[in-house]
DNA sequence: TAACAATGTTAGCCTAGGCTAATATACAAC
DNA sequence: GTTGTATATTAGCCTAGGCTAACATTGTTA
């Protein structure tokens, strides 16, 4: 079974490919704030698994089946970064962080459907022009 | 410090104590699913940080600061159960479990902001009739 | 090619927070 | 008052998932 810490490693994984081109342990340590002797647990884990491929001293890299859970797991991330930063119009290291601590608890149900909502409220900002700025203003909490 | 965990157990005991009159360890373990050396361990705890009062054998109490501590906790997870009960539509049960599973990781500016925005929504629908109705048929999913 | 720097791995420890089994207390009923 | 049942507590174990320190490997550079 694929636990909490697991997704955060797997996301990471992901992003680290886009960021380096490939994975090496130190990446995924830095990138998650841990030491490499955690991320090395976690990769064999993740091996067994059979959600990444690794041989020691080596690097890491996604299967088929990987990749995918990956950017599952990374698409959610995004949404609800979005929906902090950009609908509730909080900065970016905090929507970035609320995104991250809460992103394994929607499950693809809850997910879609806060999809929906922000679209909705697209449509509604094209429709009325007016209701991105009374949104806004009804968000200031000063 | 109060962890994520002992935010439970404190919400815990204020929602016994209005279901019971008083708080038993049998009763908030039922409410949490845990046993009640888990719950014994949590409550001592607690009761160390001065959230609530306790001896051996008897009722657990809230003191001052932990009845106010578990009213901020508690406000936080009923304003998600309605966000995602009321303004996402989805069942009471999926929204209470996620609510149950997020409260720990929006701090307070976040809440108040999301608060806020859900007024917000409430005045549109009061504003534009059908404003309501379209939110809930953009939310449709099969 | 020898040595060093960077990186990865292993071993062993720690904490939080569950659990069960065994023990202790409180209270009700006889 | 003794006994039985419900409840609470303690002791001790387990897992997940961090950590450091020590060791191993790789690859680069003199």
């Amino acid at each position: 079974m694929l636990t909490e810490g697991l997704q955060d490693y797997i996301e990471a994984v992901l992003i680290c490919e886009k960021e380096h081109g490939c994975v090496r342990m130190k990446h995924i340590a830095c990138r998650l704030g841990v030491r490499t002797p955690s991320v090395n647990a976690a990769v064999k884990e993740l091996a067994r698994l059979g959600l990444v491929s690794h041989e020691s001293y080596g690097l890491v890299e996604l299967t088929a089946s990987g990749r995918q859970t990956a950017r599952s797991v990374y698409k959610r991330h995004q949404m609800l970064r979005r929906f902090f930063s950009e609908t509730l119009a909080l900065p970016d290291n905090l929507a970035e962080k609320t995104a991250c601590g809460i992103e394994h608890h929607l499950d693809e149900r809850t997910a879609a459907r806060m999809t929906r909502f922000m679209r909705f409220l697209d449509s509604q900002s094209e429709k009325h022009p007016g209701f991105a700025k009374e949104l806004r203003e009804a968000l200031i909490d000063e």
